[in-house]
DNA sequence: CCAATTCGTTACGGTTCTGGAACAGTATAT
DNA sequence: ATATACTGTTCCAGAACCGTAACGAATTGG
């Protein structure tokens, strides 16, 4: 239970946001950070179609995220042998600690958040 | 002063993300949410320079930021009388309700994260 | 008054994302 | 065996974004 008003979230929001246009990392899409973070933050097994129903989105749009977030090394892929029609995502050592910084900026800007 | 653990962090981050994908407006890019947060939180006067310093990017990113948020409606420009060189950036009705609906629903989010 | 500076915009070529449709591969059911 | 269903990927044309460079308009300084 955490209390937040809604003038403080949207000053943490603002601050998060500039910290991840300021540094030189190429930005994710609102998409391509809503499929990392339920990766990581949701239990597993993830496939490209339970992301796709859950993100209410097309089955290509998760194919490509995974795609550009496995360049960057901040996924992986890996096929299903019990099912092989199924690609099972997975974490990653690179995925967790982006992740990990991210959170970490957001709980230090929002001490100082008015 | 408020007291965000990382992990709180990213669980709310998550929810937010999640209802920004799931919604039908199109997404705004991080470097658009960036402007438009700055023009609304921070005080005026907003130039396209000074909003370009601000977030560390090109001023083609602001003017096309701007073009994008003008035609949804969220941000307006105006011509600065005093020196007509420079663009004001200026708040809408449209804009402000957006952030409010925003804020809210980041708060609400909070509320129910573990 | 003319040159130099500053402002925002536009033009360029390239990359990435988008939705919809078609696709090959795997599994299931008859 | 054959048809059917399901999964993830690829293809397509269109739209949006990117950085760099050039640009016209407005201001300032000599």
């Amino acid at each position: 239970m955490l209390i937040l008003k809604p003038g403080q979230a949207l000053n943490l929001w603002h601050k998060a946001m500039l910290a991840q246009v300021r540094d030189d990392d190429p930005d994710l899409t609102t998409r391509q950070m809503a499929i990392l973070l339920t990766v990581y933050l949701d239990p597993p097994p993830h496939t490209v179609r339970g992301l796709a129903a859950q993100l209410e989105v097309t089955k290509p749009v998760i194919t490509r995220a995974l795609d550009t977030m496995g360049i960057m090394g901040l996924v992986a892929r890996r096929r299903d042998e019990r099912d092989r029609r199924n690609v099972l995502v997975q974490r990653t050592v690179d995925g967790a600690e982006y992740l990990q910084r991210l959170g970490d900026l957001i709980a230090n800007e929002a001490i100082e958040t008015a």
